[in-house]
DNA sequence: GTTAAAATTTCATAATGTGAAATTAATTTT
DNA sequence: AAAATTAATTTCACATTATGAAATTTTAAC
């Protein structure tokens, strides 16, 4: 004894390609195959991204309103990807990320190259600022350049073939930016107990001075660095994060400065900023 | 001025979807709804597995050859997964698992529960060999209860509710499974430079027979333990991994003397090694 | 510069994803 | 316990969309 109603959510197909949110004026219907992605595996993918975003769990019912989707079709993806082990369930009504999200992640990690990964954005923020850029990592105690790409316009900042500035995380920008935001800890014991280095009279003299300064680097957002290393020479330096938020290396640009001021030192600051958020991207943040 | 030539792999896409290795002798073709899973996402998945597969990225002939897709279709499916960040492109003929994979393998980790991963295939486990089940972690230097399934026979091995069997782990079996997997510093940390504590007359004495007998158990796939912490208990155990291999608890099952003899005894074995393998499936193994 | 190989795009077509409705299972309420 | 409610799953006809051969463009090799 069931009732046939009239369907409450009778969509077209294409009806649900369109976001409700963007209102488009295009009249002119784009042709079918202007499409240059596969629209199930488009939905899937939001399904995963949605159970990473919600952490506990969803049932299908949540997972359908949330995703806007049909809980029908839901359901098929959910179970295709159950299958394959990219989702798991707690219960019946608790679909999770699956197992098999972690094998993937391992053995994309097994090959992962921090280097490799960073130097397209390296090399576009060489482009973008025209300036000597450079990648750095801390290795134990000491700050390692690990890769660098020098300005090409005729007065640059060049360091020739070093690869590794040893204690030198307090007096550049690259290693200011990962004291940062570095754990305390972490931090007190790269900097050491004994006197800061000093390699130009502009260098930071003191802890206290050197936590105050980090503290403003955290409020800005990208780090600098005025002659402390090198005479001449104006740094500015951005983190960069892996998939848990860690700091693991951080980027720089190096400046002359007879350059290093007004708008130029602006973009270069915001070309840091976002080069550092594009390659923490790519490390998974 | 091109030869319009006839197609040299001209598959139908039904012909496609049967396994050329798998000859089936269905001669009335399965109903078009009989399929539960989307093919598209499958397929999508097959991807990301070679990819995961084959370490230093592919190019796309190498994947549609791998995967036995056809080109065009693989490079739609790369496309969309690659929009998403599933997949990266180190460069243009070289596809790689993408930075989206870690954040969704982070957020999975943050919410994931080993306990509650494990206890499913804990009950199974019980069910199977109706004995008494337990999983253990080290925690520190002491050997952790996490959770436990009695035995539903009347005869049967309960310990009550201590969940902690501190320096334990040489005399038992959930703890020569973590020992015998684990690397030789840790697992020197853990029995530690002190004489072994006795529990009973059978507990190992000896260093040198401790790693004698992990030898072993290497060797067998899974752990044992004779009356060596209890008299009267004899208990079997398997090591669990997470998605990099690393042992991070066991699994383990305690039989009262009188049945840990013949097939049941080797039963209970075989379903550990199983039970195990499974729990480090879900674990990412 | 030339050639060859691989990657990408196009697009007609049929296979497949889609979702409303029906069915079954799991919870909650009475 | 039984009934009622709610959620999950399955079915299946159909329109959409995934598919793959062929054409085109890009990239690498020579």
């Amino acid at each position: 004894m069931c009732r046939v109603g009239v369907p409450e959510n009778n969509q077209k197909y294409s009806e649900l390609r369109s976001d409700a949110s963007e209102s488009r004026l295009n009249v002119v219907p784009e042709p079918m195959h202007g499409r240059r992605t596969i629209q199930s595996l488009e939905r899937a993918i939001d399904l995963l991204e949605l159970l990473a975003s919600a952490g506990g769990g969803m049932g299908l019912k949540e997972i359908a309103e949330k995703s806007r989707l049909n809980a029908s079709t839901c359901h098929h993806l959910l179970a295709t990807l159950a299958k394959r082990g990219l989702v798991g369930r707690a219960s019946s009504r608790n679909y999770v990320l699956g197992p098999r999200i972690a094998h993937l992640s391992e053995s994309r990690l097994k090959h992962f190259s921090f280097v490799d990964a960073a130097l397209p954005e390296l090399r576009e923020l060489n482009e973008a600022t025209k300036e000597s850029v450079q990648l750095a990592a801390m290795q134990g105690k000491s700050l390692a350049t690990l890769a660098k790409l020098d300005s090409m316009l005729p007065v640059r900042v060049g360091f020739g073939d070093e690869y590794s500035r040893s204690d030198a995380a307090h007096a550049t920008a690259t290693g200011k930016a990962i004291l940062a935001w570095l754990p305390d800890s972490e931090m007190a014991r790269i900097v050491g107990t004994g006197p800061l280095r000093r390699f130009t009279e502009k260098t930071i003299p003191s802890r206290k001075e050197l936590h105050e300064e980090l503290r403003l680097v955290r409020r800005n957002g990208c780090s600098w660095e005025n002659e402390e290393f090198q005479l001449g020479v104006v740094c500015v330096g951005g983190a960069v994060r892996n998939q848990s938020g860690a700091v693991v290396g951080s980027v720089g640009v190096s400046i002359p400065r007879m350059r290093a001021k007004g708008d130029h030192l602006e973009a270069v600051m915001q070309h840091v900023k976002e080069a550092s958020s594009r390659i923490s991207a790519i490390c998974g943040n």
